[in-house]
DNA sequence: GGTCGTTATATTTGTCCGGATATAACCCTG
DNA sequence: CAGGGTTATATCCGGACAAATATAACGACC
């Protein structure tokens, strides 16, 4: 590509990729963020102001996660303490924790082209 | 990942990646599709009516990306024979072939996580 | 037992993008 | 000079999806 086609501006690569389940998404970047957030948090409605997500959104996020695995990523607590809360499972971290090593290698992909492209 | 925390059946990576300007969206598949049909085909409607999308969706598509360069990809006639046409101009064609494997080298690398993950 | 913040869920409202539609301009061809 | 198929462009309309709103249930804590 280069100079001859394209303006001065820089253009960028960038990308999105995910895990697919049978019927629906399974993870993604954005259940990702949501999932870290849980963790942190310690709770879905907290978790979906601090991404300006509306409550809705992050629980049905949640809800179908939960509903593509054996044992669920994000355990609830109606009532109790401060109302009840979520947490994330040990599943659930390990999820995390793989999904964010392999939005690295992904990362480190999306680099690896842009520096062709601009080479 | 893997047995221990999803259902049996097989979930499968999947991606998109792009091609960002500084104003809005340069390459991306769809993109690629519309010009590798416009190609063929040589006119903007027989490619947009393949793809079953429609015109007006096409020619905005070529528009923004003619936009964003200093030689178009696309060269259009109005009028004339077959009532006009459409065609890739050398830069065009340049695009398209690199993207196409650029489109490959990332198929390799979803490919090589997918297998990561199954392992 | 009242309070509180949360989960859980349904329903309504709103917004945005794409599709459909319409029309003009173009110019080779017969 | 009329016809035909395409580019070029504006406008209208509907459906999908997200947000907002409403409400019930829950259970520890004071």
């Amino acid at each position: 590509m280069k100079e001859l086609l394209l303006a001065d501006v820089p253009f960028r690569f960038d990308g999105r990729l995910w895990l697919e389940g049978p019927t629906d998404r399974f993870m993604g970047v954005g259940r990702l963020q949501l999932l870290e957030h849980i963790a942190v948090l310690g709770s879905i409605s907290q978790a979906a102001k601090a991404m300006q997500m509306s409550y809705k959104r992050a629980w049905d996020l949640v809800a179908s996660m939960n509903a593509q695995v054996r044992t669920p990523l994000v355990q609830t607590q109606t009532g109790g303490k401060r109302g009840g809360g979520a947490s994330l499972t040990p599943a659930g971290q390990q999820v995390v924790a793989e999904f964010q090593a392999l939005q690295a290698r992904f990362q480190a992909f999306l680099a690896a082209e842009t520096a062709r492209l601009n080479g």
